[in-house]
DNA sequence: AGCTTGACTTTGA
DNA sequence: GTCAAAGCCAAGC
């Protein structure tokens, strides 16, 4: 993991990220060690735009607001993936985000 | 080569 | 309780 670029590592925990489940930047970026590189986390997104196996679409803000949806292209695909995985978006928020919420913190034991 | 911005979050006042 | 500032790393200009 440390061998890894900040991308790689954001990659490789979005990439975890069960279907039909939401994550948000901060907790991946305090999952890599640091809270406060969210910023980051939507870089590697901006990068990882053109891998096929970080799905993107599944990591939103910490409010479950999806403020990257405008990154997409279209920008209504990253909501309507979202709902293809059963994740329901109520004008461009996660239903139930604290349920379909993934800490890869707690679920990878970081 | 250096400065500014950027798909965010936390903490301080 | 709401507003403002700091912090992180990388890419764009």
């Amino acid at each position: 993991m440390r061998d890894l670029n900040f991308f790689e590592q954001v990659w490789a925990v979005v990439r975890e990220v069960p279907r039909g489940r939401v994550t948000s930047y901060g907790a991946i970026a305090k999952a890599l060690g640091s809270p406060q590189s969210s910023r980051m986390v939507g870089w590697a997104m901006n990068a990882a735009h053109a891998c096929p196996d970080v799905p993107a679409h599944r990591v939103v803000n910490r409010e479950g607001l999806l403020t990257g949806k405008v990154h997409f292209t279209p920008p209504s695909a990253m909501q309507q993936r979202l709902e293809a995985e059963g994740v329901k978006v109520k004008k461009d928020k996660v239903v139930n985000f604290d349920e379909l919420f993934w800490d890869p913190v707690k679920e990878l034991g970081m």
